[in-house]
DNA sequence: TTGTAAGCGTTATCAA
DNA sequence: TTGATAACGCTTACAA
């Protein structure tokens, strides 16, 4: 019997088995966007850790409205065993267990408090206090910022990061250092106009995300300015291509991969053992990694930090002592040679 | 009735809905992976395309081999209405109208013949051609190529169309033109060592991704050498940052947002129509982008090709004349000035 | 161990 | 138009 069934090519159709088994070895994901690199680590990294587990990913993304995000949840009863949903609203733990109550949930990156909920979170505004204290230790005190699109968890995270690091080292905000962005190249591009007709014109900036800082570069290479004497640039996330732009780029570290990964791991534990004890919040770090897009300011204007390091973080040699190649599947990718962390 | 059902917030159950009417409103799509630009964009287009359409989608990547693939096509069974598959496996479509005959299935970028299913494929080979051909026009004689990973269609197209490309002009491969890569910028990176130890030096490298371009003139910078003038680089794919680089790179641009909105329309025709016509096999275009990244080989050798033309392609002005910013939802990357294609 | 029947939540069918 | 009922394909529990 069972031989006829294999020979057939028999599989039991999943859908009927579901609503027997009231289990569909299926985990809902839901995103506000798709676009760049971020999501699509973020995803490969829900993906590859949900089939090891048995578990397949219905994806839905384009959700920035709580409603288009409700009714992609509501779309989903029956048809999934939890949800992992990132989301920049607030107030969205409460129409989640309205859609569908009882369904093991965990938060990417909410905002404020993320009610009773497993979440786990970017730690934001530490990355970007690091990186802008990291430019006032070598030296700046005019440091602008490109700001991220409005309504953005992170790029609010990340500007409080910036201020709360000028603050700290009794630095003034002038009028104009923070010129608002949408996290795009071209964003960044084009905020490189506001910069250079600014007296006194920056020494530095920090930008919310590694795609602005690239085309800021961009645009300051066009304009003729040298990097990092002229001004210095700094990123955030720490995309692949980062360390190969000129100057790399001097950035902080989020593994994309990792915060997929964890919210599998995290919703696994909550909806095996039952033994509520609250929710867990877990906070994936985000770790300021040094390489030569940013030098110390010249001339020096105040003497008050610390004595700035004289030698460039991370120079490149022609021949790195590293391995070379990397094949795909790699969790991450390789570096020509080893970045130097800082927390 | 419906007034207490909606207050208590009801929703029918859609696994057991989809056991009644055998329709699940959901499209599976299978792909051999998720890292870089070029999937996520994909998945975009067919997540965007198919929800404005009312269907869901159901992602699994990492089929790197048949059997893993087919095994995902198998517990799809009867959670999906569609089936798009990735997949650079020859034979692939009698596999899976084995494990799931009658379900419709668009095949993406398939090797060879693709059997009776409808597919839609990249201009691999005349992208590579068109790339190739520019160099010679330039001049260049000794034009080398990091090569994509073995076994991968894409990569094997490219590089038909690279030797095509020099075959008709009548250049003579010499040995150590064709460099292993597989489409990391590190592999592009360490390639180049392999391009400076060669004698005659390559004066262009045609690599098989934007990816690995973006390596080797990260090592080529690295090595002190001048781009374009001491060497030309073009990559593929014209992901977003492409023209970010410093030069900005020349390279063929393949819309993957486009390659998974055409792939839902035609599984939306072939599932709805059932005259079978025979499948439709769609060509995705691929368009030659020529930036600055590739200059005229000095000194030229040969006489043989028609006069280059003088000035370079795409100069970037400082204050350029198109409209600044752009929103993340947009289809297609807003240039700081408009390339200029050529075919 | 093997067979049978009930039920999962919905839709479709058919009789009223 | 309305209301009851079978059926979708499977699992599980219980009886043989």
């Amino acid at each position: 019997v069972l031989a006829i069934a294999a020979r057939e090519g028999y599989w039991p159709n999943s859908a009927a088995r579901s609503l027997t088994t009231s289990r569909t070895s299926t985990l809902g994901v839901l995103l506000p966007d798709l676009y760049g690199e971020f999501f699509s680590e973020v995803i490969r990294g829900v993906d590859q850790t949900a089939r090891r587990e048995g578990y397949q990913i219905l994806v839905s993304s384009s959700h920035a409205e709580t409603e288009s995000l409700v009714s992609a949840a509501r779309a989903m009863r029956g048809l999934v065993d939890g949800l992992i949903i990132m989301a920049p609203q607030d107030g969205l733990s409460t129409e989640i267990s309205r859609v569908s109550p009882g369904l093991p949930v965990v938060l990417l990156n909410p905002r404020g408090e993320a009610g009773p909920r497993d979440s786990i979170s970017i730690a934001n505004f530490e990355g970007s206090y690091a990186v802008t204290s990291h430019l006032i230790r070598l030296g700046h005190r005019v440091i602008a910022t490109i700001k991220g699109p409005t309504g953005n968890v992170d790029a609010e995270e990340r500007l409080r990061g910036y201020r709360a690091a000028l603050r700290e080292c009794g630095i003034e905000p002038g009028p104009g250092w923070e010129v608002p962005g949408d996290f795009t190249e071209s964003s960044g591009y084009w905020s490189a106009r506001e910069f250079v007709r600014q007296n006194p014109r920056p020494t530095a900036v920090v930008a919310a995300n590694d795609y602005m800082a690239i085309g800021l570069m961009s645009a300051l290479r066009d304009a003729g300015f040298r990097m990092p004497d002229e001004m210095s640039v700094t990123g955030f996330d720490d995309i692949a291509i980062a360390q190969y732009m000129s100057p790399a780029l001097t950035t902080v570290h989020v593994d994309a991969y990792e915060l997929g990964e964890k919210a599998v791991r995290l919703w696994l534990v909550s909806s095996s053992s039952e033994h509520r004890s609250g929710p867990s919040r877990e906070v994936l770090p985000a770790r300021l990694v040094i390489r030569d897009s940013c030098g110390h300011s010249s001339p020096p204007l105040g003497g008050s930090g610390p004595a700035a390091p004289t030698e460039v973080s991370n120079p490149r040699s022609w021949v790195p002592s590293g391995a070379p190649g990397q094949t795909r599947g790699g969790k991450t990718a390789q570096a020509p040679n080893e970045d130097q962390g800082a927390s």
